[in-house]
DNA sequence: AAGCTCGGCAACCGCAATATG
DNA sequence: TCATATTGCGGTTGCCGAGCT
């Protein structure tokens, strides 16, 4: 049967703990190790429960802690990581060393959350609040679909994220599980598993973040369908689509990203993961407007989009790294880190590996920004005539651009540096 | 000086996922 | 396979100190 039964409560001290107590914890943790929480308490003496010492050694008494006031540069990952994660704080915290769920947690919630809803800024969606109000008040056709687009960028953004995890993760297991995972059959199968886990992430996003995505489970083409519900201005299908659906909003996520990447890490000698990255996020970007678009994540955080005229269908570039598998965690930090073009943590990802024809990006282009990078490919690769629809989306794609870095910008001057090192950094 | 309000933070609670017998 | 323990996580609470009236 189960286990033995969990401590009873009755007897247990509860609140704040003493310095003694500490003390206590501490010395048993360094000579026996923490091993089962649940044993702790008794054999290190302690009036506790399990769960109480854990917290305490995790959020507090562990070694490997930094304390006290986060720096700029931790606040801006804070706010770059919510906005892609949102409140999963132990993933945010994977990112931010020595720092815990708990900490960052409570510097959002006492700090970074009031100062952007200060400035107009839903720390939720990290959009501009007034979007509602614009698209109730203005009606017209350009403020609609601002709004429209507004409001589904963040859905496609995640949709687009999710999907690439989920095959990241997939693959890395495959990938550890045979030596012949290349073949077109694996990756035809791995599309198909694939899809089905992240239809079940954005199910998962879209009814935490309160949007109402229906996912098609049951495309024979294993094609990831999901499709805005009546009264919801959102999809992130690869078919199916609507005239609203066309969004500039992932360019401008990446061009974000772009930016906090080239301001973070200015003085690195080789920009070239960075631009890769935002390069074919830019990419992703025209692939998700067009409406019949393919985009495949191989593993190693090899990105690859390709266009097809054909109704959606995800397709998977299966490229080879040299890096070997990896278990999930590994795929997961090596996409975050992508998606921050982090290219330290992500060194083991091999992203570099972007010059395949089956790939999309042209480091030539990179001086040019990501506006040209997406005309461009769309008008080389996308020939259901997209001129009007291309500039529109400049437009917006410069506004929205205009946002995110308004928000960094304001948390920047809101937040002087304690250090007082950072004024060579516009955030972006 | 006393009372009140508010912000920050440590800790608790409850749920979900995972591990184990 | 199932039941239960354990662990991890995110939301929430409540204490405490600082600032204000």
């Amino acid at each position: 049967m189960g286990r033995s039964p969990c401590c009873d409560k009755v007897g247990l001290k509860k609140g704040p703990w003493t310095p003694e107590e500490d003390q206590m914890l501490l010395a048993y943790i360094e000579e026996h190790g923490h091993g089962s929480w649940r044993a702790l308490p008794s054999k290190a003496g302690l009036q506790r429960c399990g769960k109480s010492c854990r917290l305490r050694w995790t959020n507090y008494l562990r070694p490997d802690i930094k304390r006290g006031k986060f720096s700029l540069q931790e606040e801006q990952t804070i706010i770059q990581l919510h906005a892609l994660l949102g409140n999963r704080w132990s993933a945010i915290a994977t990112h931010l060393q020595k720092r815990t769920d708990n900490e960052i947690k409570n510097y959002w919630n006492t700090h970074l959350k009031k100062r952007l809803t200060k400035m107009g800024i839903d720390p939720v969606t990290h959009k501009p609040k007034n979007d509602a109000l614009l698209t109730t008040q203005a009606g017209s056709n350009y403020s609609s679909s601002k709004s429209a687009a507004n409001l589904s960028h963040m859905a496609q953004w995640e949709s687009a994220r999710l999907e690439a995890e989920a095959r990241l993760v997939r693959q890395s297991k495959l990938r550890s599980h045979s030596l012949l995972a290349a073949t077109s059959a694996a990756a035809a199968q791995l599309a198909t598993r694939s899809s089905s886990a992240a239809a079940t992430s954005i199910k998962s996003w879209s009814a935490s973040s309160s949007i109402n995505v229906h996912v098609d489970l049951e495309s024979p083409t294993s094609t990831l369908s999901t499709t805005a519900l009546p009264g919801n201005p959102i999809s992130s299908s690869s078919h199916d689509h609507h005239e609203d659906d066309r969004s500039p909003s992932i360019p401008h996520m990446f061009e974000f990203i772009k930016d906090i990447s080239h301001h973070h890490r200015h003085d690195h000698d080789d920009e070239s993961d960075d631009w890769t990255v935002c390069q074919l996020a830019a990419d992703h970007h025209s692939a998700i407007n067009d409406h019949h678009n393919h985009i495949a994540v191989a593993s190693g955080g090899t990105i690859s989009c390709c266009s097809s005229m054909e109704a959606g269908e995800w397709t998977l570039n299966n490229k080879e790294s040299s890096n070997g598998g990896g278990d999930d965690d590994v795929a997961e930090e090596g996409f975050i880190s992508l998606l921050l073009c982090d290219s330290t943590a992500a060194a083991g990802g091999d992203h570099q590996e972007h010059g395949s024809s089956s790939e999309v990006n042209n480091n030539s282009e990179i001086s040019g920004g990501g506006n040209e990078k997406n005309s461009n490919k769309d008008s080389s690769e996308n020939n259901s005539g997209s001129t009007m629809t291309t500039t529109n989306e400049q437009h917006e794609y410069c506004e929205d651009k205009n946002y995110w870095n308004s928000i960094l910008n304001l948390v920047d001057t809101s937040s002087p540096s304690p250090h007082g090192d950072d004024t060579d950094t516009p955030m972006f």
